[in-house]
DNA sequence: ACTTTTTTTTAGGTTAATCTAAAATTTATT
DNA sequence: AATAAATTTTAGATTAACCTAAAAAAAAGT
């Protein structure tokens, strides 16, 4: 049996791994746990000896793919609870991270795929990620931050690589929805941030830091 | 704070309360609970600096208004998330204990006002149980057992007061769905059996054990 | 009223997940 | 390459929730 804490371990490793190619620190993982590097370290020996992670000490972890299959069930659910939120219960997108994080961990597989069936089978999450299928498999987007994206391209807001209620709230703010189209006007030199023409109407200033937390896809 | 075990003894007492007037015993929590009494020793002294039960050792244990309060609104939580689970996602009766069980422990207000609407502000699980209030009321049904009823008086089955899934199962299956009418034809002195008429159709012979479990109304 | 039995509590331990402080190792800097 | 700095691990504690075994209290039986 794997532990709610285990899960969400798994489900932070995971997390680190997509944003690097080299194994996770320590230091890493206690930042998002929000506990110290010596209680990671214990927890990564257990995860070791569950052949959940492979971990040589000092070396930092990867998860293996006994895993990563237990992180993306986690994820999945995680994000199938959320568009139950959103689309069902009528919550803002800003507000159903936590409640998600409590839900993630309820164990009944058939619970999850009746939930899936009730929701559509839905392809992504109200932040426009991808929803893992029952197999673990993530799918793949490709999607490109808008902070990669040439003047005057017309491109598709598709999701979001930050999920804090503030930002959240800020993108509802100035209209950048999903599936709105976004076109660069102005990139500034010196700090890299830009005027954007939102759903070809709207115009606004974003710092470099929102650009690069914005997915979007060419058209 | 309240623990996710502390809800679980409170949610026990409040159940045991309502079948008894006197205090309820360690041994009664700690079967329900299955664990030893002297885990419950512990943690009724905890709850009871807590102010969620009087408790003087050996003397048994009974909730507070605080404590009651809590439990109500485990239950609450508990039987909205069945509700869900039966009319939502098409489980059936004897299959969602368990998951709302651990649904019944999401913190979040705001959910579960979400759900109640989402759910039409049902009264009744699908066990028939009533659903208390937001504000920890708990409505006062006056069902009676079936075994306390006389022979040839029409009444509607309306709830179980016994949860198992093989009850429920044997009751599906000989057709004791909610709403149906009895009529208790006939009940042997030396055991209580009884044979009932259901629905104005079938025929059933029932122990007096289920029928000590069947709650029903008068028309 | 006095034993015996049952129930409950206390005492002392265990496990999972955490912590702090010190030691070990790796990485960075000169 | 040697030293300094940063990271990671170990050692030893802590807390919540549980346990077993022994002691204490209450209830039951004679």
């Amino acid at each position: 049996m794997i532990s709610f804490t285990e899960e969400n371990y798994l489900k932070i490793i995971y997390k680190l791994s997509a944003e690097t190619e080299s194994e996770i620190s320590t230091n890493a993982v206690a930042e998002l746990t929000q506990t110290k590097a010596a209680s990671v370290t214990d927890m990564l020996r257990k995860l070791s000896e569950k052949q959940l992670v492979s971990y040589q000490k000092y070396q930092g972890v990867r998860l293996t793919d006994k895993g990563q299959s237990f992180a993306l069930k986690v994820i999945r659910k995680h994000r199938l609870w959320e568009v139950f939120l959103v689309d069902k219960l009528g919550f803002n997108w800003d507000e159903v991270h936590e409640i998600a994080e409590q839900l993630e961990h309820i164990k009944s597989e058939e619970l999850v795929r009746r939930l899936d069936e009730f929701l559509g089978f839905p392809q992504y999450d109200p932040h426009g990620d991808p929803i893992p299928d029952g197999y673990g498999r993530m799918p793949e987007l490709g999607y490109k931050n808008l902070s990669e994206i040439a003047m005057n391209e017309d491109v598709i807001m598709m999701g979001v690589a930050k999920h804090s209620a503030n930002f959240l709230q800020y993108l509802a703010k100035i209209g950048l929805n999903l599936g709105v189209s976004v076109n660069v006007q102005e990139i500034n030199d010196f700090d890299k941030s830009m005027t954007i023409k939102i759903g070809g109407i709207s115009q606004s200033f974003i710092s470099h830091e929102v650009a690069k937390n914005l997915l979007v896809k060419s058209i």
